[in-house]
RNA sequence: GGGUCGCUAGCUCAAUUGGCAGAGCAACUGACUCUUAAUCAGUAGGUUCGGGGUUCGAUUCCCCGGCGACCCA
């Protein structure tokens, strides 16, 4: 047997009595019976009349006590509350003379104990590394903990409404593959003891989803979350979560279309508007996105032009008018990924308005069907908001043959010590070979997006727990 | 990966040139019948992140390590 009662009859909240009583005069008193929960927050003890100040999940509310109307051990029992109790009290609804409107308390139970010392009261808990590691007290203590929390679920649920609006349904598939594909990045690997195989935690879910493509589901999305096995920053998480939609005989242009739509659904569901502050600047999500190719975007950064190095195939010209710009580069890589490293160093950071960059070199986009105009490019275009990089958009690649091709590509890359290089995975080739009709994809980062959104400073403020290293 | 800064009571923070480690809040005891960061009196609370060094003496200076924040690539 505990001492903990095992439950309690709430009838009211602090939001909907503030709201139902502001007609309430300071000094009157209604015979309303109300019965409400939460922890205990502050204490004031004046006597033969006490006070405290209650937060439930919709806000704060006074509790008022007196002698007078619980007598010695009732009062004795109000007064044994401490500050972060867990209490239910009873009583009836009135307004103290000094105008806050109170529950006059008849009843008071603690229904859990706080054992530990509450954070300051005032200034709650500040040190970063302490909201992290104990984020129960963060939310317990900082509105701006519980407001990031409110905006990701308000995230998650306009996410699914509006796939689900769209005519997608939501699919899950394996966390655990035997090849970590569908990505470029390294994986977490784990054993499993009865097969006796090494199993990856997925980098993305895209393999499988193009299999369900494949298996005659027309518009799927998994909200996901992935797992990469690289460093943390503030834009980096190992853990993340993503969406991933495919949406059966669209291309790029469609799928580029749905994607602007949800980040204006997602933005008024979170924010409650389409415009967005980032920095000083106020962006109105409203405006159409823009959409430039990686040449225009690198030359209205920088002032120079790569399109015609890249046509001619000129390899001294291109690596030389990287280092020109600073940018670091290996002499192992391919033209493409020099381009790629061109743009990723010196322009993602400065595309701050919603802007497609459509067009990524073959080399770096295996998944990715050819692209119709620009020679060894892909129909590959990646989301940039803020200078983050939000949501990569296929016109997915269906031909096997080229798929195969691509692959060996990358394994080519692997062997010429590019680590992250992604693996062939032969049975994705399989299921290709058995049709899979032309479709666009897309992946969402929801973290960054959402630290977009709420003007969080980092990917850690928006994860209700991020990765740290643990004590000792 | 590089640089800068930080780590002192449960929380928020002090500590003069290197000289007894402190305050507020929280906890505990008491006073107080309208407070709301209540007030007042009192009690208790410390491996000053860890290790080493310099020194008569180190929270303070030096070195190594841990954890974190910010900036840069």
């Amino acid at each position: 047997m505990t001492g903990y009662p095992y439950r309690f009859d709430r009838t009211a909240y602090a939001r909907d009595l503030q709201e139902r009583y502001t007609d309430l005069e300071p000094g009157s008193e209604t015979t309303d019976e109300v019965r409400v929960a939460g922890r205990a927050m502050t204490t004031r003890e004046h006597g033969k009349i006490a006070f405290i100040d209650l937060q439930d999940p919709t806000g704060r509310l006074q509790l008022f006590a007196q002698q007078a109307v619980l007598g010695d051990d009732g009062m004795e029992s109000f007064k044994g509350v401490g500050v972060g109790d867990i209490i239910g009290a009873s009583g009836v609804v009135m307004r103290t003379r000094r105008g806050e409107l109170s529950v006059k308390v008849s009843d008071v139970t603690i229904l859990a104990p706080c054992q530990r010392s509450m954070p300051e009261k005032w200034h709650g808990m500040t040190d970063v590394e302490s909201r992290y590691r104990q984020r129960y007290l963060d939310l317990i203590t900082n509105p701006e903990a519980q407001r990031i929390m409110k905006a990701r679920i308000a995230m998650i649920s306009s996410i699914r409404s509006f796939m689900e609006d769209r005519g997608f349904v939501e699919v899950e598939t394996p966390l655990l593959q035997p090849i970590a594909g569908g990505a470029v990045a390294r994986p977490f690997v784990t054993h499993h003891n009865a097969l006796d195989i090494d199993l990856y935690l997925r980098i993305a879910p895209e393999l499988y989803l193009k299999r369900l493509l494949i298996g005659g589901a027309e518009k799927v999305y998994e909200l996901n979350r992935s797992f990469r096995n690289e460093g943390i920053s503030t834009k980096h998480n190992p853990e993340f979560t993503m969406l991933e939609g495919y949406e059966a005989f669209v291309d790029w242009t469609d799928t580029m279309a749905l994607v602007e739509d949800l980040v204006r659904a997602t933005a008024r569901a979170v924010n409650g508007t389409a415009e967005l502050t980032i920095g000083d600047a106020t962006i109105d999500l409203d405006e159409p996105f823009k959409r430039v190719t990686m040449f225009e975007a690198i030359e209205q950064a920088t002032g120079r032009s790569m399109e015609k190095l890249w046509d001619d195939g000129d390899e001294s010209g291109l690596r030389g008018a990287a280092e020109d710009l600073g940018v670091k580069i290996d002499p192992k890589w391919g033209l493409g990924k020099v381009l790629v490293e061109i743009f990723e160093q010196r322009v993602e950071k400065l595309l701050i308005e919603p802007t497609f960059v459509c067009g990524f070199p073959k080399e770096v986009s295996p998944l990715a069907k050819d692209h119709r105009s620009i020679r060894d490019f892909t129909e590959q275009a990646d989301l940039l908001i803020a200078g983050l990089e939000i949501a990569p958009i296929y016109s997915e690649l269906n031909d096997p043959a080229e798929q195969r091709l691509r692959f060996e590509q990358q394994a080519a890359a692997r062997a010429a010590g590019d680590d992250e290089a992604q693996l062939p995975d032969e049975d994705f080739l399989e299921a290709l070979a058995f049709g899979m009709p032309p479709a666009g994809g897309f992946g969402f980062g929801v973290d960054r997006l959402l630290a977009i959104f709420t003007g969080a400073s980092s990917l850690r403020e928006v994860i209700l727990f991020p990765t740290l290293r643990p004590l000792d």
